[in-house]
DNA sequence: GTGCTAATGTATCCAGTGGATACATTGTCA
DNA sequence: TGACAATGTATCCACTGGATACATTAGCAC
């Protein structure tokens, strides 16, 4: 939909997801505005319009930059309990940016094949982490509905503090546990701002 | 904050609410704005501010009503299975309230008591359902944190369709026995929009 | 009862938003 | 070289949350 050539700007597309992304990841409170992102990126506003059909478009494409950055981040996970920790880190390291990665509804995910398709390099990269080697598929599958439903729901209700709990690193800890993993020694990722 | 007397309108502080819940209730993807909260009530759009701070203050009270009712409805759950399910239930029949309820920021969770007081019914509702006969406060924390964790995250992934579920009813009986509960013969909830 | 005062509601303005239409520019290729 | 389509600009619109200034009215002191 949207050719990459380089144009007068060069490749409005990717800069337009670039700077979105650094704009979002800069302060996750602040409301994202396609004028503010246009304005950084010395061009009128309406020029984006070239390249995403609409403001959803463009925050699709951020989204599934972000799925592609948290895939990358998982497939390093040796381990389940690492593979847990790692998801929780980059969602609370990255709160604006998870926030748009899971703010979409179904319709935009399964509409833009970009996005299936770095949704679904996460999917395999929980399936890599998770896999048991005795396990049929369905129970491969399930384990890895529970470690995200799990760590999603938590990243959730940790981050509007409905569970009553202290710190970052007592969540950190208390997720692990209420997946079944034993808790390291060692603090497995560092404070979120 | 606001008082609750009768004056002009009646009482316009508790009225902005009901409607702002129908409103939300109503069509949960169209963008909730005062404007036509205000137009609803036959009322200038300004004189709701001097009820609510402003926008959020608003929100966070459908927020504390949304509470409430989910509580009472989790009240009425005899056991852990049928908790969840009417946990489940009831987010994906009124999503746009859910979306209101979980999409405060922690900020205004706890600078908020009326708020504060509803998840704690929740909460409350939710040791109540969950409670284990034998076992220490810290276990049954920990089991409330499990099934909310489950639910919630679960919830969230169904609805964006990250998980790839082809059904709601299938969706119901896997996230039943993701949390380690038995599956009914009969369908536990009935199909939400 | 009669005013006074503060709570409530209104009128009007503002900057900012996403989006649309019409037009200017410019790279590419026949 | 020239035409055309891709790209970017100028300008407009309806709508939003919010602010300031003013009108109304309820309820209390007397």
């Amino acid at each position: 939909m949207a050719p990459r050539d380089a144009y007068h700007h060069g490749d409005l597309a990717a800069a337009a997801v670039d700077e979105a992304l650094r704009l979002i990841d800069a302060d996750a409170s602040a409301s994202f505005s396609l004028r503010a992102l246009a304005e950084r990126l010395g061009v009128a506003h309406r020029a984006l319009y070239n390249h995403f059909a609409d403001r959803e478009a463009l925050l699709a494409g951020v989204a599934a930059r972000g799925f592609d950055l948290l895939a990358d981040a998982l497939l390093l996970a040796p381990d389940a309990p690492r593979f847990l920790a790692a998801y929780v880190r980059f969602a609370l390291a990255r709160p604006g940016l998870y926030d748009v990665m899971m703010g979409r509804r179904h319709t935009a995910i399964n509409g833009d094949p970009g996005l299936r398709a770095a949704v679904d390099r996460v999917i395999g990269a929980a399936v890599k982490a998770l896999a048991t080697p005795g396990a049929d598929d369905e129970t491969q599958r399930r384990e890895v509905m529970r470690i995200w439903m799990i760590a999603h729901g938590g990243i959730g209700l940790h981050r509007t503090r409905m569970l009553r709990l202290r710190s970052y690193a007592e969540f950190a800890e208390e997720i692990l546990r209420i997946a079944g993993f034993p808790v390291p020694d060692t603090d497995f990722a560092p404070e979120p701002s």
